[in-house]
DNA sequence: AAAGTTCACGTACCTTCAGTACGTGAAGGA
DNA sequence: TCCTTCACGTACTGAAGGTACGTGAACTTT
């Protein structure tokens, strides 16, 4: 095999034409289906080059997925950070996670496979460093600014970012074009109800 | 081998036998984790006998699942069945879930593997035939009613269902006993909050 | 610049696992 | 009593994840 470049940069290319062709696979045929031999196959390298790079087959899907969160989260803040308002940064940011969520992509690896995959505690850490977080951020602001009843954040956390993670799989599996509107609007109102009177 | 009994009988104790420890070690080590010779020999028949009675693991795992689901139904309807008011019997069907949701045994077949090892489409139609559906039910009584805002259904369900599944499964791990109140107050609050003016 | 060292892989192999083919003996029917 | 059915047990296979070790180019050292 001809090397190119210096040796920094091959691993690198190495290691993102393994991430990248997983990433593929995993969405497409789900985490199970995909066979470490068809992963090198794809990328262009063997099974030694993998395992130089990742320990497992886990470990290799625990990099789609950070790859994958950081993305997402991205995407959520790009879109609330335009608001000014703490509220509205709630919002807007809840809505972003609906319809970004809807990649099949995305579902797959980040909440059907990631919870078995890795475990379930493993990936509520993952997920708390990246998107997690934003929400518990603006929870924690509403609450203090006295916008939402003072409570506990983490229990408001998990029911908000479960509501919107099983809607999300229930909206990429619908028809009804309507039923994203529906869902933001059904989403709104529960949000509203944790508002202070 | 002494077969004992007739053979329908025989036939309904060793596929017991085979649900049960598939279960329990289902149950403790994840599905992946667990190997058909495991089962086997801790159900005390071979490979034989199980694939004569599932045609696959994930069958076997999907036989499972159904018993878990419907245990978990059944308690459920139990609490909720015992209100007179159709909007008590929401509040306390919920309540229920997140209760009996917090038993790490059916944590981990019935939310973290359920929609893995079957794909989440199929998960999903089981919870539909069973403790979703009551779900549904009451919400569509609710709304019917009047006391819940006109609006469509389904959103409204997997907003909450998914909200208490994600809230049983952060519930299992906490260690604070406050926790479990916490989050139903929480869970109560978004529910008052569909409410007709 | 030559020799030595490191490292990013490739090759060959092992182990384990889900799944299959086929044999067997008791239960049930004729 | 004979024949069929069926609920398994036995023995095997292919594939999958994982490992041991070799190799040659990139870097370091003198």
């Amino acid at each position: 095999m001809t090397t190119r470049g210096t040796r920094a940069e091959q691993r690198e290319r190495t290691r993102q034409a393994l991430v990248r062709e997983s990433r593929r696979l995993f969405a497409t045929l789900g985490y199970g289906a995909v066979g470490l031999s068809e992963i090198v196959r794809a990328a262009g390298v063997t099974k030694g080059a993998l395992y130089h790079h990742f320990s497992s087959k886990a470990e290799l899907f625990r990099a789609v997925l950070e790859q994958v969160q950081e993305e997402v989260a991205e995407r959520i803040a790009e879109t609330a950070d335009a608001r000014e308002d703490t509220w509205e940064q709630l919002v807007s940011g809840c809505q972003a996670f609906l319809t970004v969520s809807t990649d099949p992509v995305i579902q797959r690896i980040m909440l059907v496979d990631g919870p078995a995959v890795l475990g379930w505690s493993e990936w509520r850490a993952m997920n708390e460093t990246t998107s997690g977080r934003h929400l518990a951020q603006v929870l924690g602001d509403l609450i203090e600014e006295g916008t939402i009843t003072a409570q506990p954040v983490e229990p408001l956390t998990h029911l908000l970012s479960g509501a919107m993670n099983e809607a999300a799989l229930w909206l990429a599996a619908s028809k009804d074009p309507a039923d994203l509107d529906d869902t933001q609007n059904a989403l709104v109102a529960m949000l509203r109800a944790l508002r202070a009177t």
